[in-house]
DNA sequence: CTAAGCGCCTGCATGC
DNA sequence: TGCATGCAGGCGCTTA
């Protein structure tokens, strides 16, 4: 389940094998669920034969911009990008020497074309909220963006509040701040607000650093897994003995969500 | 406006 | 072994 690390991970690696090379074709395999706001004639007739220009991340869109128009692709659960064709090809984009192929089992990515002038009008990028590791991300923006009486957990996953943050990286940041997942969002302290604040981007760095987690399907375009699953704290692990004081970690449901936890450290 | 619940979809784990 | 069941998840839509 790509959040920011792995679609970020998808981006640098993009940017070494297709960014600046030219679109010679491109074959819309999955017309019904995967192009959102336009059909496979207006894609091909925009992209085809442009360069790719830019290659850009918001939240976990990855946003693709060929010169005047750009594509906006989110992978939801089961999207991959690679450079060998699996087994759920739903989009092919045929490079100048290198070909892409968007893989999906669920079929549950969603694709948008946008004039890239408009780029950020688009409504699933204009509502997003703080994107960490930007100078936008500001403990006094994020205070704010807690100011409801929500479930913390839940606010975590709430895209127009915060930005790249799905179940797993939500779980292991409130563990990292030491913070209960069905707290409050307002009941946080301005120190626990703080916690929370420094240890979201420092979860996200040390996934990154591990190429994300394959804890799911998750490739690189490259067919290569990431390793983060092998330094959660709590995510999938219930039962098994808190890292940091050893009780059993707890797993509750939110939202239909489950959230794992260590009851004895997150209060 | 906010918040909660549902549906989408299919691979996989589990149970009988 | 084979089949049925249900869970996993993000997000848009609908409803209150």
């Amino acid at each position: 389940m790509p959040e920011l690390p792995e679609v970020e991970t998808i981006r640098r690696a993009l940017v070494q094998e297709v960014l600046h090379r030219r679109l010679r074709a491109l074959e819309v395999r999955e017309r019904v669920h995967l192009l959102q706001n336009c059909t496979a004639p207006q894609l091909e007739k925009a992209l085809v034969g442009k360069r790719l220009t830019a290659l850009d991340r918001r939240g976990k869109f990855l946003v693709l911009e060929f010169g005047p128009w750009a594509m906006v692709l989110h992978l939801r659960m089961s999207g991959r990008l690679l450079l060998h064709p699996a087994g759920h090809t739903r989009l092919v984009l045929d490079f100048e020497g290198r070909t892409l192929y968007l893989d999906d089992a669920r079929r549950f990515a969603a694709l948008y074309l946008v004039p890239t002038a408009k780029l950020w009008e688009l409504d699933p990028l204009r509502r997003l909220g703080l994107e960490p590791f930007t100078p936008s991300y500001t403990l006094e923006a994020f205070r704010e963006r807690l100011r409801s009486r929500r479930e913390v957990k839940r606010l975590l996953l709430d895209q127009t509040k915060l930005a790249g943050l799905g179940n797993i990286y939500a779980c292991e940041a409130l563990f990292e701040a030491c913070i209960h997942p069905e707290r409050p969002a307002s009941s946080l302290t301005q120190q626990e607000a703080k916690r929370l604040f420094e240890a979201i981007p420092r979860v996200l760095e040390r996934a990154l650093a591990a190429g994300g987690t394959s804890f799911d399907k998750y490739r690189t375009p490259r067919g290569e897994p990431g390793r983060f699953q092998e330094e959660f704290s709590v995510y999938g692990r219930e039962g098994e003995p808190c890292p940091r004081c050893g009780a059993p970690i707890a797993r509750i449901v939110q939202g239909g969500r489950s959230s794992f936890y260590c009851p004895e450290c997150q209060r």
